[in-house]
DNA sequence: TATCATTCTTATCATACATCAATGCACAGG
DNA sequence: CCTGTGCATTGATGTATGATAAGAATGATA
């Protein structure tokens, strides 16, 4: 709860007694390694504040194969925001990568905070237009960066993540096979230890 | 300007007066085809409702490749939302493919519009979310479908603009060259007329 | 320590898509 | 009417990545 408490403070200014009384709408779970938090068809009904540990979101296609949509860990937000927004069934998978505490923000506790505050409401725009810019990112390396690109780009941007998530994972995320990352690797050791 | 006032009456529950002091924000301005609005390391002042014509918004790699973000006929905003959003440089291309006729949407206007309305805040809420959404499945797609799958899903999607706009324009938005486009229609050509 | 599962690597071959080059159109402008 | 320009198609060839299968390596569990 203190990451989440501290978060919220920091992104909006809700005054105590407001605060203290919406603080009560949320909710704590543990969840364990391979526990599955939303399945295909279900309607998004929390989103999952990432206590301490890992988050994924991903799709499963027709041929089984999965995609990773999101990796979360500490202090991000995972959730299918469409599903939760409209209340529409998900085609997302969300699951705990490691054992994971979470905190259950509910589209209710939104709707409420926005209410309330316009501090609130005017981080939650902040919230969705990094998310659009993120997304625009990703959709713009899809198109355009090889494998190799991609792979840096991922490193760069989430250090730590590289350290913590398998790398089939990594793989998935980055739309190529195990094996190719294998390769993507092994090309990037050899640059590094001979210059050109 | 027709399109424009629909558009807005039909989304956002505005009061007349509040209504016509708003529309005054707007301006006009026509478009000759190739014109192009915005470059990158510009800031995006302008979001741009398409009264009529056609735009695009893309952006070019290092080797001078083009990649088509998003397409924008009649009824549709194109932006660099992030870009107006965070008043930080673009890195996207703007540009009309057909002569056009485009509503100027100043991030004041928006301003506002959500100070008046809280109708309009709750429609570029869903405005907001819809495009979300929108990027969601394009990234999906990007990584799990082929080339054949994601033309066949462009086609559904956008049935009018596959008519109006070249065939090199698709593909590069498909993020695959003209040549793969070619072949992949002429497949699909083929199945159509001997379905198994 | 021994055992077992999971992940990562390596090797081979297969395939989707890119690249390069040539041709055929259509259409616009002289 | 010719000619240039842009676009679509086609063929030949190349390359990155996928598929499959088989080891290594790592790490968990007994």
């Amino acid at each position: 709860m203190q990451n989440f408490t501290k978060y919220l403070k920091a992104k909006a200014n809700i005054p105590e007694p407001e605060f203290q009384l919406l603080i009560k709408k949320v909710a704590l779970k543990n969840i364990e390694k391979g526990e599955i938090l939303l399945r295909p068809g279900e309607v998004c009904r929390h989103s999952f504040f990432v206590e301490k540990g890992l988050l994924r979101s991903y799709t499963v296609d027709n041929s089984g194969k999965e995609h990773i949509i999101q990796f979360g860990s500490e202090n991000w937000i995972v959730s299918d925001r469409s599903s939760a927004f409209f209340n529409e069934p998900s085609d997302l998978f969300i699951d705990a990568i490691e054992d994971t505490h979470v905190v259950l923000i509910s589209s209710d506790f939104i709707n409420e905070a926005s209410e309330i505050s316009s501090s609130f409401r005017n981080f939650n725009q902040i919230a969705l237009q990094n998310y659009i810019r993120h997304q625009q990112k990703r959709i713009n390396l899809l198109l355009s960066a090889s494998a190799e690109t991609r792979y840096m780009n991922f490193i760069k941007l989430y250090p730590d993540l590289t350290l913590r998530v398998p790398q089939w994972m990594i793989a998935s995320y980055l739309g190529i096979t195990p094996e190719s990352l294998s390769r993507v690797r092994k090309e990037l050791a050899h640059k590094n230890f001979k210059p050109n």
